[in-house]
DNA sequence: GAATGAGGCTTAGAATTTCTCTGTCATGGC
DNA sequence: GCCATGACAGAGAAATTCTAAGCCTCATTC
């Protein structure tokens, strides 16, 4: 059987703008700006041709076409999450936001991480930068540089080595203690070992 | 409840090539290349970290974990094509490929059919054609036009004018019958008439 | 064995979609 | 009246998706 589906990703929209009746807040779910779901949702009605919301100045209301929509909607969301969770357990809730120092992006692919790698999925691309606060602060999820530097409250891990000619250079990963271990963490790891070396 | 939710479009690939362990055909159901079937398939798998197919030369098998996945996705997209029909009866099935001439192009915006006005979701973006045998050959879906010409076989239909200083030009739409009254142009015509006039 | 066709893979770049940013508008509360 | 809130709109940036072309591994035919 073949399926006539809409843009799903409108769906995605719509859905959660439903269960909140607000784009605000939905936005802030889904990690986009709220101009991105009114856009999306907007969209989605001109495709299906139906009014899915009554714009009030401030939040919104389902029309009864919405309304009969979302608990399907809900539903089939429902099943492709618990599915994804069965068969991927760990799968990344989005990617993270890393820094890198000046010396080791000269020892990085200019597009690291690689799109076709399978890092891609769960590092964004790097910020050039050495700033801890960044990290303390939330703005970034992680540091990776050459230097070791002091790292009070944060994991501060040598996790992979470049060889060099005449010195082996290792490469510290630095990251709040809680995302230390985490399944992102473990590939971007991984990674840079099959990039550069072990730390051995 | 919020979801977290893979790639909805890579679903939907992966989706149609588990039903028929095929690229090629998944292609042709969603209306685009085997190539880019291929890839949103490998986004999917690299994003999960699993792996869903087996590749032979010439096909597909799915793997256990592939499998697995496939009945709850398709029962997924299944409610949601149905809530969909339910709620807008008449999903185009894709957007109308129309010719128009020179001389009404000079007529019409730049851009038309404008992206955020509903003919978008039904109209592509036309060629600059008048050439009917694209249209007896299914290459094209229509064609509009300011001169009539005889188009034995096709509909070919006054359907709305351009008033001008001294004269009233007529636009003419040439389609297969069975495309005249369908949604789509139905949406197109009114398009039509909302920005010249009426044929009164 | 050689030639050919089938279908998946890869890559670069084109095309499209999605996103951000900025400013506007209509409230709603003080 | 002023300010805050949140949806809307548009332009352009960014990301994703697509196409086209060529490569690879078979499988079949001559």
């Amino acid at each position: 059987m073949s399926h006539r589906l809409p843009p799903l990703n409108g769906l995605r929209a719509f859905e959660a703008a439903a269960r909140h009746l607000s784009f605000k807040i939905a936005a802030r779910e889904l990690g986009v700006t709220s101009g991105a779901v009114s856009q999306q949702v907007k969209a989605l009605e001109a495709t299906l041709q139906v009014e899915l919301f009554r714009r009030l100045p401030r939040g919104l209301l389902l029309t009864d076409i919405g309304q009969a929509y979302l608990p399907d909607l809900s539903e089939a969301f429902r099943i492709i999450s618990k599915s994804t969770e069965a068969i991927a357990p760990a799968l990344p809730a989005r990617k993270l936001k890393i820094g890198i120092s000046e010396q080791l992006k000269t020892h990085l692919p200019a597009n690291w991480p690689i799109p076709s790698d399978a890092l891609s999925a769960h590092v964004g691309k790097p910020v050039v930068t050495t700033d801890l606060e960044l990290v303390r602060s939330g703005d970034l999820d992680g540091l990776l540089q050459l230097q070791q530097v002091a790292a009070h409250g944060l994991s501060n891990e040598k996790v992979a080595a470049i060889k060099m000619p005449t010195v082996t250079e290792p490469i510290y990963y630095i990251c709040p203690v809680g995302l230390a271990g985490c399944r992102q963490s473990r590939v971007l790891v991984s990674s840079l070992i099959s990039v550069f070396s072990d730390v051995g």
